[in-house]
DNA sequence: ATAGGTGCAAATGATTTGCGCCCGG
DNA sequence: CCGGGCGCAAATCATTTGCACCTAT
């Protein structure tokens, strides 16, 4: 059971090379974060995702791990607009989210030609850095 | 001292035809989204305001009527990402926000040739209806 | 008078923090 | 061994809800 995950391996081993430990929760989360990469998971979620695996981690640990991978630059943290935070691997190729109104699911999706911070007009002295873009709808379950 | 915001009877009278009752803190409520037409606020914001303005009001009336406007479809419900809700004026223009990583401000932006919704690929089945999109950097005062 | 509004206090829900114990290197 | 990690409980913060009182119409 320890061959699964392979993916994760490398950033497990930069993180070590860091000088952080590598802990079975870290392991697992990291771990789950390289094997669902489509959907933004919330802390809850994870939590749930780990317990379902076989281990009890405590939900405080989760959000101090989650904060730490963001930290660390592993994942990156969406924000969908209902209370909770989610986050996803880092990657970069650059994609947005679409929600669902109904469920608060959340997917990925790709938007041709984005040069949106290029496009920015009325601004006076302000440095943009980043930008967020979500869409809302209604899934296919949820039509 | 009743003569100002005079953009806000409009509304208030809509909302008198529909049967809801023009309090006192509606009325000002109502104003003081008229008034401020530049900056989303939040719940607490517009509390301040109020008591800034001499009135008094519940922290709960306040987030009931930001509710009750919302459903109204006089103001629109921003979520800039960090833990707090905020309000503007609904208005047919379509525009987008600017955050201020360090102070939260929120600023109100154009982009140019936004067709955001018919460039989305790769969605299965989702019946989009609407989006959101934020940028982020450091404000005038806090680069 | 009467339903819509308001205020206060308590509940909720997500996230954070303090602190002592534990375990990976 | 020892500092990073972990768990538990309590604290925060924004927002919501229950309930009794108030007031615009």
């Amino acid at each position: 059971m320890k061959q699964q995950n392979l993916a994760a391996l490398p950033t497990l081993a930069a993180l070590k090379d860091k000088g952080f430990r590598l802990t079975k929760i870290r392991r697992l989360i990291v771990g789950a974060f390289f094997s669902d990469t489509t959907v933004p998971v919330s802390a809850a979620e994870l939590q749930l995702q780990l317990l379902a695996s076989g281990t009890k981690a405590n939900k405080t640990t989760v959000y101090r791990e989650l904060e730490f991978l963001s930290a660390q630059g592993v994942i990156v943290e969406i924000n969908a607009g209902d209370g909770r935070k989610r986050y996803e691997l880092k990657r970069y190729g650059h994609h947005h989210h679409v929600l669902c109104l109904r469920c608060n699911t959340v997917e990925c999706v790709a938007v041709e030609n984005c040069a949106l911070e290029e496009q920015l007009s009325g601004l006076k002295d302000f440095k943009v850095t980043g930008h967020t873009l979500n869409f809302f709808g209604l899934c296919a379950e949820c039509r």
